[in-house]
DNA sequence: GCCAACGTTGGC
DNA sequence: GCCAACGTTGGC
């Protein structure tokens, strides 16, 4: 099994989002690097560690779980969706998205706290300058965050 | 709101 | 294919 970590900012879409729609697609990724994973690694049941960026309290907020791999992304069609890519070919479509599926809330593992702990420190999560809204999580990462919020 | 870091674009 | 300009991300 996969684990992985996506963000999202809680304004638009939050862990309280998901828990209240229980299946949502993941829509909106605009980034080779996280499509690639997105299409090629990302499987079913893979763990999913829902993370809040740019907001007040930035951090793992919660865990998802993949309930449909890989599908075209409809929005990059829509001229009227701030996803709309225009040099994107319907008939062979540049983006993807996966659904997720709720499955708990976590207490927030805030990103200071995750920068503190050596066991984290090659997540592309808290290196300098990172941008991927989509990463891979080692099962002992995976651990150490669950660790962190007490609730293992 | 600021700004550093990064990805993308487009001229050459 | 290089690289400067530009737009976006995201923490603070």
């Amino acid at each position: 099994m996969g684990y992985w970590l996506f963000k999202t900012e809680p304004e638009t879409f939050s862990i309280d989002t998901l828990k209240q729609q229980k299946v949502s697609c993941w829509e909106g990724v605009r980034n080779y690097q996280a499509r690639n994973m997105m299409r090629d690694q990302v499987k079913l049941g893979d763990q999913i560690f829902i993370y809040h960026s740019s907001c007040k309290n930035v951090g793992v907020a919660g865990i998802a779980t993949v309930v449909k791999e890989a599908y075209p992304d409809h929005f990059q069609f829509d001229p009227t969706c701030p996803y709309f890519d225009p040099k994107s070919d319907p008939e062979n479509p540049r983006w993807v998205m996966v659904d997720v599926g709720y499955q708990r809330h976590l207490r927030l593992v805030s990103l200071k706290r995750m920068k503190a702990n050596p066991l984290l420190e090659e997540m592309p999560l808290v290196k300098r300058g990172n941008r991927l809204s989509i990463m891979p999580v080692t099962e002992a990462q995976w651990q150490a965050i669950l660790q962190m919020t007490g609730q293992l």
